[in-house]
DNA sequence: AGCCGCATGTGAACGCAGGCACAAAATAGC
DNA sequence: GCTATTTTGTGCCTGCGTTCACATGCGGCT
């Protein structure tokens, strides 16, 4: 097996947006792919698509292109989803919910197979047929579960705490909804999701595109 | 006014984190603080924090620190936050409905003053304070209401029809929560949050931390 | 008033990622 | 069987971002 120890981080999103477009193509009844086209359905630059699938092995013919179907499998494999992910969601407020009731991630063959709170009056009922476990029980019911992957949308000040049940539990990967800083082990691995930076960014390139954009009317 | 021209790209989620954080330190009664107190506050480099905020302008006096009043002004300055931003929202299901009760964005200055949706069971009635506009209205309410900056939460076949609306209607600035790549022109700045991307990238992640890593129970 | 210590601001080196351009390989056609 | 065509795989260069290390400048102490 070629374990290549080397895949630059700034490729892995590109690796699963390939995938996914790769899905989408086979749908519409393609079989194979040439790095262009799939450059451009991705708006990635070419050159960079086939260094990118060369990190995870020579997956193409030269003069003809990608067999999409073992390509998808190449790619599966690297990014870990042969093994079904199982996933513990943390906070089962707003967003939580939405997340719950998100078929994105069965697709992608994330399953969430634990949900957690401390709220009294969400504690024992289930949502989306798995039953809503107290906080307190993860470093029991994770391992049983086979957790791989914990998600927090706990209230900022609940999140560390959370973390640290998980942590204890064994997850070594976290993402991570709520605007605080996670403090772990070097051994996990955080991931944020902070939407207000992400309008933050927003509204700076607002301020620059023109300088005195405040937004007028359409012409037409 | 020293309007810096060049704030490195990668900077920008930075410069959001440190106002977040200053924020809380004021809260705590704080009225200064030195690159290194912040730098492990938010977890970068010491180094690389004041180059940050050298980017925007000196704001610091050498041997003593910062001064978190002036300094969280002028992040807010940097960002565009001080003309408070007025956002719209298509797409209000499961996801959509959690960013309209979110309170984060209203603390930072962002206002949800749009809501759009194609569902006739949803528009005309109000969520939070705000009547859903059918999606075709885009074009015109959103000019009225000074719409800056448009976020997509509609499924994925849904979310290049919202989003040209929303160029249509002057909108440069686009949060894209499907799961597609949008065709913009090159004025408008799309970003994109891929949750099942973040999940992929943790999978991966895990994969390499133990090779055979499937969950074990801690032993205890 | 002058000196000392301390934290900022930044020059310079390094490393990583991106993109061009071409060599290598495989197929199709003659 | 040989050549032409097509598309992959990649060497090399360029540019950006990060980090180290230190000079700079400011406040406090005597
Ligand atoms: N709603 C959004 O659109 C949105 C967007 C971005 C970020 N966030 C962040 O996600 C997090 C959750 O947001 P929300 O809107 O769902 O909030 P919410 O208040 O609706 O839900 C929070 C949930 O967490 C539970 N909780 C509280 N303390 C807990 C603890 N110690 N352990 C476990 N669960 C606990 C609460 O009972 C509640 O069910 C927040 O940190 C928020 O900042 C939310
Ligand atoms: N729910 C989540 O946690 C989650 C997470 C990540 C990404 N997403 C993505 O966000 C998007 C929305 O997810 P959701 O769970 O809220 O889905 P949803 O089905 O609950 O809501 C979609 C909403 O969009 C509306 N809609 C459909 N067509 C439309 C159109 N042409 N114009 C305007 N509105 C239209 C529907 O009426 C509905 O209200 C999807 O693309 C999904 O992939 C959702």
């Amino acid at each position: 097996m070629t374990r290549e120890r080397s895949i630059p981080e700034a490729a892995l999103p590109r690796l699963a947006l390939y995938l996914r477009v790769l899905g989408e193509l086979t749908e519409n009844g393609a079989e194979r792919v040439s790095s262009d086209e799939l450059a451009s359905a991705t708006g990635v630059n070419s050159a960079k698509l086939r260094k990118d699938l060369s990190y995870i092995g020579s997956n193409g013919t030269r003069g003809v292109g990608y067999e999409i179907a073992p390509l998808m499998h190449a790619l599966e494999g690297t990014l870990g989803l042969t093994q079904n992910r199982s996933v513990a969601l943390v906070g089962i407020g707003n967003l939580g919910h939405a997340l719950v009731g998100y078929s994105g991630f069965a697709e992608r063959g994330f399953r969430i197979s634990a949900l957690f709170d401390v709220d009294p009056d969400l504690v024992g009922i289930p949502i989306g047929g798995i039953v809503v476990e107290h906080t307190r029980r993860i470093p029991e019911v994770c391992p049983e579960r086979g957790v791989t992957i914990g998600v927090v949308a706990t209230p900022g000040q609940a999140a560390q705490g959370a973390c640290d049940l998980l942590v204890d539990a064994g997850v070594r990967c976290i993402l991570n909804f709520a605007p605080v800083v996670l403090q772990v082990p070097s051994e996990v691995d955080v991931r944020k999701v902070d939407l207000a930076v992400e309008l933050q960014i927003l509204s700076f390139h607002a301020s620059q595109h023109g300088p005195g954009t405040l937004p007028r009317v359409v012409n037409r």
